[in-house]
DNA sequence: ACTTTTTACCTCGCCTGTCAATGTATATTA
DNA sequence: TAATATACATTGACAGGCGAGGTAAAAAGT
């Protein structure tokens, strides 16, 4: 089973923020590593990522830089100060979904 | 805190279904106890809850009729034998999602 | 040597679900 | 009798996800 659009639609920028909260990385690998922790169940798609990527950064929750030597081909991306906090709000936020959803899909009541 | 729309995209139908797992009902009164059971942190627009009776008529998933007497206004949703297997389905989905966003957003690895 | 696959970036335009705005009409409460 | 709550419904805008398409270098396979 894989994870449809509409599930996940919402939490996208919160899973690259986690991703970045470890280290900086790059699109082909933060998306490898998401792919990876949720044993293939989740990919988020390139469009999906990387206009993801651009509205984080006009928030103001990342920066990017362009690698060097070896990696000059990669964009990497940082969090910021703002970043984080965005991943702590939205971690809450998240914690918070799963309590009402779970009370609401539970069904008795 | 309430819950913004997109965190709720694509689980919208499954707390439908769950409330007529419960019993017949009718729109308002199912949005009535969304928000309860809520604490009023989730509320379905009008325009989101009848869109979404219309999408789950069409697959099959409920059936509807008009109240009688007193309730002559109300339009009743029932659960249909298919429905309570999409409920099932969506449930289970649901505890999966669970799973893989807690792996990525937990922010180890 | 050259062919294929993987790595790595990016954009355009469509699709779908949410929601603000708007409308109708009855029943209840102040 | 005025205001609020109940109860239904539609329209059009908006935003995020994604299929399809494009470029190019590095690595792996033959």
């Amino acid at each position: 089973m894989s994870i449809a659009g509409d599930l996940i639609r919402g939490h996208t920028e919160a899973v690259i923020l986690a991703r970045l909260m470890i280290s900086d990385s790059y699109g082909y690998e933060i998306n490898k590593n998401i792919m990876t922790i949720s044993n293939g169940q989740l990919e988020l798609k390139e469009a999906t990522l990387y206009t993801a990527f651009r509205r984080l950064e006009a928030s103001g929750f990342i920066t990017s830089y362009w690698g060097d030597g070896d990696a000059a081909r990669r964009r990497y991306y940082a969090i910021t100060p703002l970043g984080r906090e965005e991943y702590a709000r939205l971690s809450y936020e998240w914690e918070n979904t799963k309590q009402i959803m779970d009370k609401l899909l539970k069904g008795d009541t």
